[in-house]
DNA sequence: GTGATTGTAGAACAGGTGTTCGTTATGCTT
DNA sequence: AAGCATAACGAACACCTGTTCTACAATCAC
């Protein structure tokens, strides 16, 4: 792949701004404007060594029939993702049913990438109520990452159902001789203990987003 | 959102596949003919109906104008960004320069959902290493989105270096009259304040991104 | 039934858009 | 200076493509 001509990487950096800006591809004219371009032939010019660098594809008498090569491999690395509700302190962890993993189904989805679930089928979102799993290193509006299982190995996060305390909280679950020791992530904190009869798995943290600004 | 006719249904559905397929959208007679529809004009009829229902948007007088509004938008919703090195509490930030900048020329790059980054192009990673942020809720391993700013508005978060601590730190900063101060995300813990000539923001961020399992 | 609404047909129009061609600069080699 | 590949220019052409218009069928309300 030679050195493209700042002319060449200027077209290629706006058919990528566009797409995603507009949805649909450039015409021959849209680059010309939008790179000052003297010429519809020069824009064609060019497009043609890109496309035999093989930096776009074009399509013959296609109308905006311009396909990036580079960047659009990765496009199906994002995953859709149902969020299937709050998770509280003092609320019972929703549970994904076979409806809810319908995405078409759920009021609301969200997209990560793949290498973030990746590759498992059975993720579900939750977004965090609240300032009780500060000591879990997770804050009010956090988006928690969720693989439904119903139980994990020892040391992994997961949500907790407190069946006597009826309580929801975000530890790190260690199965010791008849009692089920629970970790803050935050290892400055002491651990709860509890009977193993009194907790339930509703399933292990896979990963945690949380955007600020 | 109302029901779909079966006609309707179909198109939408050649729609994804088109625009999956061949990176560009259809025209009115790609719909016409994949959907084996009679006329052109039912075709422009049946699309007038989907974007007054909101399923698509369509851009007058541009060839293949047609925008998929539902979640099937996920074409290339992943924006690549350079993950440029890490903040730890006692080394300097690293501050990105116009070379870290080219995706291509840095080692590590990470790729996020445009939503993350809200479309900004200034967006750059760093890696936590060390438990020096746990009151920001920010844990050893976790990636930190930055945005390359040289003031940040009050109460934003931002990566701070002590110039007389040689500290690096993430704080929510609130400019106060002759002084700094530097609240911990954490709101039980108490502020730090500093001299205005001590603190350098060395970037705001947008995001964290914490991957558990 | 009548009339309104919705959906379908076919064709033609007008503008958008890719393409082509002859010509002229520009830069490098000999 | 001459030769040659690269790059740019502007205009015209031809097709692609969105749009519009009229006519007609199907469904429903009254």
């Amino acid at each position: 792949m030679r050195k493209m001509s700042d002319k060449q990487r200027r077209m290629i950096t706006f058919i990528e701004r566009f797409l995603s800006d507009k949805g649909y591809p450039p015409s021959i004219r849209d680059i010309q404007a939008g790179c000052a371009i003297s010429s519809t032939s020069v824009v064609d010019y060019n497009l043609n060594i890109l496309e035999s660098r093989g930096h776009i594809r074009r399509h013959a008498d296609v109308s905006r029939g311009i396909t990036l090569l580079t960047r659009t491999q990765t496009s199906d690395s994002l995953v859709p993702v149902p969020v299937i509700g709050m998770i509280a302190a003092g609320e019972p962890i929703p549970v994904p049913t076979p409806d809810t993993w319908d995405v078409a189904a759920v009021s609301e989805t969200m997209e990560v990438p793949r290498e973030l679930t990746r590759g498992r089928e059975d993720v579900y979102a939750l977004k965090v109520k609240g300032m009780s799993m500060v000591d879990a290193l997770i804050n009010d509006g956090d988006i928690v990452l969720m693989q439904h299982v119903s139980a994990v190995d020892n040391g992994e996060m997961a949500a907790v159902w407190l069946k006597g305390e009826k309580e929801a909280t975000l530890k790190k679950v260690y199965i010791e001789p008849k009692r089920i020791r629970l970790q803050p992530a935050n290892e400055q904190m002491k651990p709860l203990y509890a009977d193993p009869d009194d907790v339930e798995i509703q399933g292990r943290v896979i990963a945690v987003v949380r955007q600020v600004a």
